[in-house]
DNA sequence: CGTGGGTTATG
DNA sequence: ATAACCCAC
């Protein structure tokens, strides 16, 4: 029997069937669109914890665009197992005339992308790719000299000053939602078949209010108030659209705005300097730092057991929900890096296997800006004091009550380091490495 | 054959 | 928002 010539749109981080870029130029090739998304082994192997709710967030979103499949008729496919692989079983299975997707900026990406192009090819089908993550990619902001910013406030001037409506505009899939392939109910892997265990469901919602980005600006450094988006999880999974979020900022908030062009332009960076990605300071001097690298104390951070109440607070929030507040996320990563003299490396794995909104652009760029390491790195002298940034931040300590509710007990841990002397270290340290080339 | 205005495609 | 494209004049 002859098959049908289908397109196939490979879902990845932009679990949404709105406002999808990829997916709309897959609905309007004329082609029936079989949605797919491939639960890849190669990363799922490297997870330590089973009960990862990253799973489930992703599970979650996918039974959601099922569920909108079927009232076409159509369904996504779901396989488990390495990409090449599930891709030459694919080709076997169907007349794939094409495939689009989305584009995906870190390195494995790039080359697991390059590898199914290759196969695809050779199977005269195409791989088309489209941008849809991000506002501007690569090297669409440029300075007048054409090169890349490595600076945010001039990048982010030459950001706005690109942009107009139609950057912001939505891709209208909805449209030709009826050009979906048609085709029975496709089983599914189960949680138990990928080596995960279901979590409870409890994620941010997706809705961002409009209030919420208007009172940002005044709320947003206050870990006690709820007053961030929480958006980092939607945009990570793509089940939040970029356009869209971007266009209720530039309503609502300049501050909020800006927040968004941080996170272009830390993939822009990773993009253009992927050696950041790949285990090196952006500057490469800052790779002659003698860090510590004490394992106990790294134990005690990754614990909240530091004795700094803040910074204590902020691991414990992360360890039990798999969120931190973004001041907090700065306060901790600076007293890892600069107080205990541990690579910023370290703290950026952590963090990753923690933060259920972990990406690497963001994270990377986050850590490497803290360590000095990094893009628009304030000077290495600028030493976060956890116990300022409490008096500052959190005035009333009710986040650290919430958070460290051992703290007026016999329990609760002397400092692990004093702030003093550990400043005066770090400057030493950072200074040595530095000074003379 | 050149010009202008409407239409379409682009991200 | 902007450019390419098409057709009428």
């Amino acid at each position: 029997m002859k098959k049908e010539k289908i397109a196939i749109f490979w879902y990845r981080r932009d679990l949404r069937l709105h406002d999808n870029a990829g997916l709309y130029r897959a609905l309007k090739s004329g082609l029936p669109v079989l949605p797919l998304f491939i639960f890849d082994k190669t990363i799922l192997d490297k997870l330590e914890n089973k009960d990862d709710k990253r799973i489930t967030f992703i599970y979650d979103a996918i039974i959601a665009i099922q569920k909108e499949l079927k009232k076409q008729d159509s369904d996504i496919l779901v396989r488990y197992g390495a990409p090449l692989e599930i891709w030459k079983d694919l080709i076997e299975e169907y007349d794939i005339a094409e495939v689009y997707t989305n584009k995906d900026y870190e390195s494995y990406a790039k080359e697991r992308d390059g590898q199914v192009k290759d196969l695809l090819s050779k199977n005269g089908a195409e791989l088309k790719s489209f941008k849809d993550q991000v506002i501007f990619e690569k090297q669409e902001v440029l300075t007048g000299q054409n090169t890349v910013y490595t600076v945010f406030t001039p990048y982010s001037r030459a950001w706005k000053a690109k942009l107009n409506d139609f950057y912001l505009s939505s891709y209208p899939t909805e449209k030709y939602f009826s050009n979906f392939f048609k085709t029975k109910p496709n089983p599914t892997p189960s949680y138990k078949e990928i080596g995960f265990i279901e979590t409870d469901h409890a994620f941010p919602d997706e809705n961002v209010k409009s209030d919420l980005i208007e009172k940002y600006e005044e709320n947003r450094n206050y870990p006690a108030i709820p007053g961030t988006s929480r958006m980092g999880l939607h945009l990570r999974f793509g089940t939040v659209s970029i356009r869209e979020l971007a266009r209720k900022a530039s309503e609502h908030s300049q501050t909020y705005l800006n927040e968004l062009i941080w996170r272009d332009f830390y993939f822009q960076i990773l993009w253009n300097f992927p050696h950041v990605g790949q285990g090196k300071a952006f500057r490469a001097d800052y790779d002659k730092i003698k860090w510590r690298n004490n394992e106990k104390e790294f134990e005690l951070w990754c614990q909240g057991k530091t004795g700094y109440p803040l910074v204590d607070a902020g691991m414990h929030q992360l360890n039990e929900t798999g969120f931190m507040h973004n001041r907090v996320r700065m306060v901790t990563a600076s007293f890892l890096t600069k107080h205990l003299l541990i690579d910023w490396r370290w703290g950026e794995a952590y963090f990753a296997e923690k933060l259920l909104d972990y990406d690497l652009s963001a994270n990377n760029g986050g850590w490497q800006w803290v360590a000095g390491s990094g893009t628009d790195a304030a000077p290495y002298f600028r030493i976060f004091n956890p116990e300022a940034q409490a008096a500052k931040f959190d005035p009333k300590g009710e986040y650290i009550k919430k958070w460290v509710p051992e703290l007026n007990s016999m329990n609760y841990p002397t400092p692990m380091v004093d702030h003093k002397f550990a400043r005066e270290r770090c400057l030493k340290t950072y200074k040595e490495a530095l000074d003379n080339g």
